[in-house]
RNA sequence: GGAGGAGUGCCCGAGUGGUUAAAGGGGACGGGCUGUAAACCCGUUGGCUAUGCCUACGUUGGUUCAAAUCCAACCUCCUCCA
């Protein structure tokens, strides 16, 4: 196989489609520092393991010598991006978006390499369209046409709005190809789409199209939808190495392959080897610990990795108390505390009605022993392990 | 601008005057079983100073002993016509 093709075959892993992929064999191979662009918008201030999906690929390039142009979509973020039928989404003001793009830039270097990094925003050169500008921008794709977008397509035909500024999304995405001179663009299939009318508008910008390379979106932790903020199902690049660990070690066999694939640098004959091991009848508790020890190892540090397993056996196999419990003081201005108070108080339940729902249904541990009655009184002066469920826990001392 | 339809809890969705804090499903949470996996079984799923009180069916006002349900205005969305 020659030095290209292998180049290629690496590129490829992952990859759900690379359009065209011819053209991307030959830039690879002219030698050039190609430009890859990626666009995140800034809606929310924490990456997460979906994310990972791109910058590791992202990262591939730069290893292989080419330059990132991590574009932080500040100014369609204000647009604001209002999905199926839930009310309009609130645009973010600029501050808001600065400070999201701020911690982004944080954050992405867990992964990409500085070196070959440029971090862009779009609203540097948007914000210099003119109206007219704009008017002719819009004026270069058709209403038939964004309508073959699946999720508009769908949209339409079920009868839900669709805002116009939604049109002017994928254009405003496309001409931030043309501005930046992308080489390649990579997305989520998703994307799909709006990347493809990047190499539209480049063509009749005179440029060369890029080559989109789409990646598949990663499953939440649940399993079936995709991971996202506000499905809560996800996993932050900044979540502390045990929490990271101990969500690995959750998630189901089925999409622990799933998570291999897409999140491991694992060759994948590598992960062929695991899975007959599965085959052959080892535990896959123990193959997840693979996979959770290499992302919290690249993500944080092999040693905290390490301390991160270690503690999970503790905690859950010899049923050990979790390494760090909260400790907060309450104080009981007018003599003692009843357990359903104290619980709403030290966060573990979000109201008292929940904190006596928890306790009949024997969820409730204090000092570790169950307890069924809600209205006990804790006196002041002491000090005491309350649990709530199997992950919830703190160290209450009232006053 | 005209005609018609719709807005219910985290989501979907039933409910057209009173046993409705609102069926059913999904999700989530808790318990059981486990490997903090899946599947499965059981339960919970508005709040509170708690056997009672308060708040809730787009918004505001009205009819009524009683309204998610009836009336009026308004707001939002959709469809068709222009």
């Amino acid at each position: 196989m020659s030095e290209i093709k292998k180049t290629l075959a690496g590129i490829i892993r992952g990859c759900e489609e690379i359009l065209p992929k011819d053209d991307l064999q030959q830039r690879l191979g002219e030698k050039k520092v190609l430009r890859i662009k990626a666009g995140f918008d800034p809606t929310a201030p924490d990456l997460h393991l979906g994310h990972a999906v791109l910058l590791n690929k992202l990262r591939q390039f730069q290893d292989l010598g080419h330059e990132v142009l991590f574009l932080i979509g500040d100014f369609t973020a204000m647009i604001g991006d209002p999905t199926g039928k839930s009310a309009t989404r609130k645009p973010l003001d600029r501050d808001e978006v600065k400070r999201n793009a701020a911690t982004y830039e944080a954050q992405i270097y867990k992964i990409l390499d500085p070196a070959k990094t440029r971090v862009v925003f779009n609203s540097h050169w948007v914000d210099a369209l003119s109206a007219a500008d704009m008017l002719q921008l819009t004026a270069r794709y058709t209403v038939a046409r964004m309508l073959e977008r699946d999720d508009f397509h769908k949209r339409y035909t079920s009868g839900q709005s669709i805002g116009i500024h939604e049109f002017i999304y994928p254009l405003i995405q496309g001409y931030d190809s043309v501005h930046l001179k992308a080489d390649v663009e990579l997305g989520g299939t998703d994307q799909k789409f709006n990347l493809l009318v990047g190499r539209e508008l480049q063509k009749q910008f005179g440029q060369k199209s890029q080559v989109v390379i789409t990646m598949p979106i990663l499953e939440g932790l649940d399993g079936v939808q995709k991971m996202s903020k506000s499905l809560g199902n996800f996993i932050a690049l900044t979540e502390s190495a045990g929490e990271m660990f101990g969500k690995l070690m959750s998630i189901s066999d089925d999409l622990m392959w799933r998570y291999f694939e897409l999140l491991s640098l694992k060759p994948q004959d590598e992960i062929d080897v695991l899975r007959q091991r599965v085959v052959d009848g080892e535990n896959p508790r123990d193959i997840k610990f693979i996979l959770a020890d290499e992302i919290v190892a690249r993500l944080h540090s092999p040693e905290l990795a390490q301390q991160a397993q270690q503690a999970f056996i503790a905690r859950f196999r010899h049923g050990a108390l979790p390494t760090e419990i909260p400790e907060l003081s309450l104080s009981a201005s007018g003599g003692r505390l009843s357990l359903a108070s104290v619980l709403k108080d030290a966060g573990l339940v979000k109201s008292t009605s929940e904190a006596r729902r928890m306790v009949k249904q024997g969820a409730v541990r204090v000092d570790g022993e169950r307890v069924d009655d809600f209205e006990q009184l804790l006196s002041p002066g002491s000090r005491t392990l309350l649990q709530v469920g199997k992950r919830r826990f703190a160290h209450v001392r009232i006053d």
